[in-house]
DNA sequence: AGAGCGATGACAGTGACTGCCATCAGCGTA
DNA sequence: TACGCTGATGGCAGTCACTGTCATCGCTCT
């Protein structure tokens, strides 16, 4: 068995993600992930690049997602609402898999080399931002600093967003965080 | 000769230093990098956690400064002010060792694993920053979001530093970058 | 001279990751 | 039906980062 069984790479990002969860990222082998899938070592590596990147399968639609936001977002929007309307549309497709957004946060937690990972996905993002700043003609500092502190904003929110009892929404907690933004700098 | 040379843990990095620049991180093995400082790989992995870390071993000092210059900051100035002395300091600090500072920048620039540690060194040093502010009694979703948006402008400050020719001083940057956040976010 | 201590060496072991080749299932084609 | 092609998988050896353990060395104090 195992050989020809349909959806490899969807049952090894299953058996990576519940024995993450059970006994930490460190404590597991690559090895006991293929088996749980019925698949070998040589195989994992196949489908993906190393033991970090099988937890951030979806990063990819994240980003494509924000950029064609920003990048079809009304042309008389100022850089930072562009901005937030992109971060918004993120925020509502990560508030669409809540549970699975929570579970997988929790596990990147418990770990610092799954955060050095998170962390670098978000300055791709930031990255990818500020490419398409540059394309609705917003000049390069500029971008740059708008896409940064844009992603600020967002994992400020999202924290607040996996601290919260779940009740409030991650677009709602981005917007107040971008107004309280607003309000820090606004001084003098 | 090797056993009880002074200094080991400064040849170990001045070795790996030279090695990373030479042929670059991934092709540098740590054996090399021991054989170079005349001791033996063991040696290395009791001074430095990894091999990555032996890059950032200024790292502390750094933080240690952010941190006491916002804590020390006079008690009437605002969350985000206080924050911009901490990072004038800083950067001060680093524009000392300018050219050591833009050497390390350009091995970081080729090693993507390299990149990820400098990720996770300025989320620490956001981290160190939320706590400095929450001891001014600044509120706490308003705390992170001061740190993590002054390490966002930190970070484009730093990088249009290390781009530009060299005429430019960090502290004059990390102003000016600021300035253009105050612009950025003023709208509506 | 001898004891204690901290730094180093030596060595075996684990686990992530890679390169290479063999093998197998499914598919089209003769 | 038999053949060959293709893409996914298995198997295996090898490199390298990192760790645990114990022996060894030089220094210092008595």
């Amino acid at each position: 068995m195992g050989r020809w069984e349909p959806n490899a790479r969807g049952r090894l990002m299953q058996a990576a993600f519940a024995l993450y969860a059970e006994r930490g990222f460190e404590q597991t082998t690559v090895a006991e992930i293929a088996d749980r899938a019925g698949l070998t070592e040589r195989t994992f590596f196949r489908h993906f690049a190393d033991k970090r990147e099988v937890l951030f399968a979806g990063a990819n639609a994240l980003q494509e997602l924000l950029v064609s936001t920003v990048t079809n977002a009304s042309a008389s929007l100022t850089p930072i609402d562009a901005t937030t309307a992109g971060l918004q549309a993120a925020g509502a497709l990560i508030q669409e898999g809540a549970q699975l957004a929570q579970q997988r946060q929790a596990i990147i937690a418990a770990s610092v080399e799954l955060q050095e990972r998170e962390l670098i996905k978000l300055a791709t993002l930031a990255a990818a931002l500020a490419d398409a700043l540059r394309q609705r003609g917003v000049e390069d500092p500029i971008a740059r600093l708008t896409a940064e502190t844009g992603i600020a904003v967002f994992k400020v929110a999202f924290e607040r967003w996996v601290d919260a009892p779940g009740e409030l929404e991650l677009p709602s907690l981005i917007r107040e965080s971008l107004g309280e933004l607003r309000a820090l700098t606004a001084g003098q």
